[in-house]
DNA sequence: CTAATTTTTGACCTCAAGTTCAAAAACCGT
DNA sequence: ACGGTTTTTGAACTTGAGGTCAAAAATTAG
């Protein structure tokens, strides 16, 4: 019983992510919050307990729905460079494409918040976690199916790649499009 | 004539450059740069007008200093790879060792204020070029010295490694050392 | 010493962020 | 329709950020 729920939390919640993740944990007021997402300030602290709550919510939503993303895009067919090409270049470009450059997420909060937020720096490592772990797979199973080199350590060559991925997201803020899919290009010839 | 400045403005904007990088730049208030540059806050603005400026300021030092730093360490004898590695290693480590993971306040800078400060991304993307320019020097002389190979376009391996260790820094929010050390061996590996 | 000039400083001001809250609204079972 | 329960909402509160200012302090020229 009790007056019923006027909106869908989960529809907040991507609400509220799309808004720090164009203006930043900090640079999102909760008038910002009420407006994105056309609930009342009160009643965000109702149903959420406080803004870094709600931002560790879409933290987590961001983290799930990239992790599809790239599984999604990653097991399409094609070599295993093809499809981390692929994956990279899509990133880039939305990224661009967008009317705001506004890079990583995940990115973007531990470079904001860093270590003042261990709980955020921690829900960040467990999303670039991930994301090492799929690029391993694919590359493993490029390996297996013989289009990678036998030579090649997965799980080396993951982190290598998220690194440059990383990378690119911070230069995809201040560099045009040719030169990070010419990175892309330079990155991926050598494995 | 008139009363004699009482401190000296390099100092208070190299201080002012380690607070920044510490704290970000929301995350300083003037009441938190009057105490680290024991400069009272009505000076400060008297001196440097705003905030901003004055962050304007230390990012400038913080791009010359770093570029000295780089220039330094690459220059010292050894193959280009060899002076790469050490490189990395370096600011690595320096980032680990210290009390607090503040990573690097250029890319700090472009991921906190992002587009919203347009003059802002300009000066992180100058010290980009130039961190780039460096590398692809020391590259070049290398393909000439005869320790790299013939074949290398130092310019795009320049943009690589500069994109790795963008990512570096961002990964050495939260994974360990030995990972970090790891993914500069295998990046080095390639060229 | 005085006048002119420049710095220094903490008090003061304004504004918005982040949060709390009391009252009104909307539901359900009886 | 009434009581119990949960949500909704804007008003109100507290705090600190960012900045301004008037008065005091320190200097030099004359």
């Amino acid at each position: 019983m009790g007056r019923p729920k006027s909106f869908e939390p989960d529809v907040v919640v991507a609400r509220a992510m799309e808004t720090f993740w164009t203006k930043g944990f900090a640079g999102t007021s909760p008038a910002d919050l009420a407006e994105a997402t056309g609930v009342a300030k009160g009643s965000l602290y109702h149903s959420f307990g406080s803004k870094r709550e709600l931002f560790g919510k879409a933290l987590e939503l961001y983290g799930r729905t990239g992790a599809e993303l790239a599984e999604e895009v990653l097991s399409r067919p094609g070599t295993a460079k093809e499809r981390v090409r692929a994956y990279f270049t899509l990133l880039v470009d939305l990224d661009l494409d967008g009317p705001v450059r506004r890079g990583c997420l995940a990115q973007n909060t531990v470079e904001e918040l860093g270590v003042r937020d261990e709980e955020a720096a921690r829900a960040v490592h467990r999303i670039e976690q991930r994301m090492i772990g799929l690029l391993a797979a694919r590359i493993e199973e490029g390996r297996l199916a013989g289009d990678v080199d036998r030579g090649v350590d997965a799980g080396a060559q993951a982190l290598v790649l998220q690194a440059t991925l990383s990378g690119l997201r911070v230069m995809a803020k201040t560099f045009d499009r040719a030169v990070l899919h010419r990175i892309i290009d330079t990155a991926l010839a050598g494995f």
